[in-house]
DNA sequence: GGTCTAGATGCGACACTGTTGCATATGGAC
DNA sequence: GTCCATATGCAACAGTGTCGCATCTAGACC
């Protein structure tokens, strides 16, 4: 399959950002919160700082087996399960796709959530304006007092090449 | 499960309101594009126009096989792949669960798609307003090139209910 | 009505994603 | 070091969706 895998960014450590490690200030969170830092919960969370992309579970256990081998999946799931309850890591649907994961946006230092549109032709993963459902936000909490989390879905429609090829559709005409 | 199974309305045959069968008009459209018209087919149609709400594939497999059994799960994906690739159906993905399906809105006589969010603790679904994201789909358009369909995933966040009651946050507990 | 054929279907097997129950291991408090 | 609630490993399972292949059929043509 070729449906636009996000291509995990490889991050060049930010050096003297002066940014606390991710994954530092994740393990303080855990702990604030009453709950267990294990081996399994700070790799995952070493992946996804790593990567700082979306990574489906499937990839973060490929990733943790090489850094911690013997976790088993079941417990990738239950980490991120527990992470993102801590608001640590935030889940995105994308599209048909499995649920992607990566770092919540304040670890990272950044302010807005990181936003992506998806077609649904190609597949491809597109990143767009994080301010973009600022309004849509806002209305939907004084008309529906609907608390809208912008980054539980992707939006998805068709990118610039796909409208412009309209897929061969089923190989007739 | 009670994730808010979107309940299906009724629909008390339009009557007087001079609009075709929404199945014939899709069933005229399937042949002008060449495309064969099987019970299969017609009857995923007609059970969508019959409920005129979101469905999921495994409800209109149930639906269908009341009124042509022998159809198989297998055909009702088939069924709703073709329909949605001729525009007649549309496909919508709430948050985890299946997808979700509906007859577009045109055949409905509705100019507006019909829009959701979803909360993400209890399942609710809610209707919103139609052209809650037209200013999104604009934006989109002119930086990214991408061109938005809004019925394609439905958005997700926290209904009242659940922001004011935060959840056990521990299902298991 | 009969014939023909591309395309639709039935069937079964499968892949993938995610969940659950239960026994065991372990983090962290003491 | 001891203890216990919780995290984990394991295995089995559920739900959604796809695929290959043999068969059937809608629709065109006679």
């Amino acid at each position: 399959m070729d449906r636009g895998t996000p291509q995990p960014t490889p991050t060049p450590d930010p050096g003297g950002s002066g940014l606390p490690d991710p994954v530092d200030e994740a393990v303080r969170r855990i702990r604030a919160h009453g709950e267990r830092v294990t081996i399994a919960r700070t790799a995952v969370l070493r992946v996804l700082a790593d990567s700082k992309a979306y990574l489906t579970a499937d990839q973060i256990f490929v990733e943790v087996s090489r850094a911690a081998p013997g976790v088993h999946r079941t417990t990738i799931y239950r980490a991120l399960d527990a992470l993102e309850r801590l608001g640590l890591v935030v889940q995105t649907r994308m599209g048909q796709d499995a649920a992607a994961y990566q770092l919540a946006a304040y670890l990272l230092g950044e302010s807005d959530p990181r936003l992506h549109v998806v077609c649904r032709a190609c597949g491809r993963v597109q990143e767009v304006a994080g301010d973009l459902l600022d309004a849509v936000a806002r209305r939907l909490a004084a008309e529906y007092a609907f608390r809208l989390d912008p980054t539980g879905v992707a939006l998805t429609g068709h990118c610039d090449t796909c409208t412009r090829n309209p897929l061969p559709t089923r190989g007739r005409a």
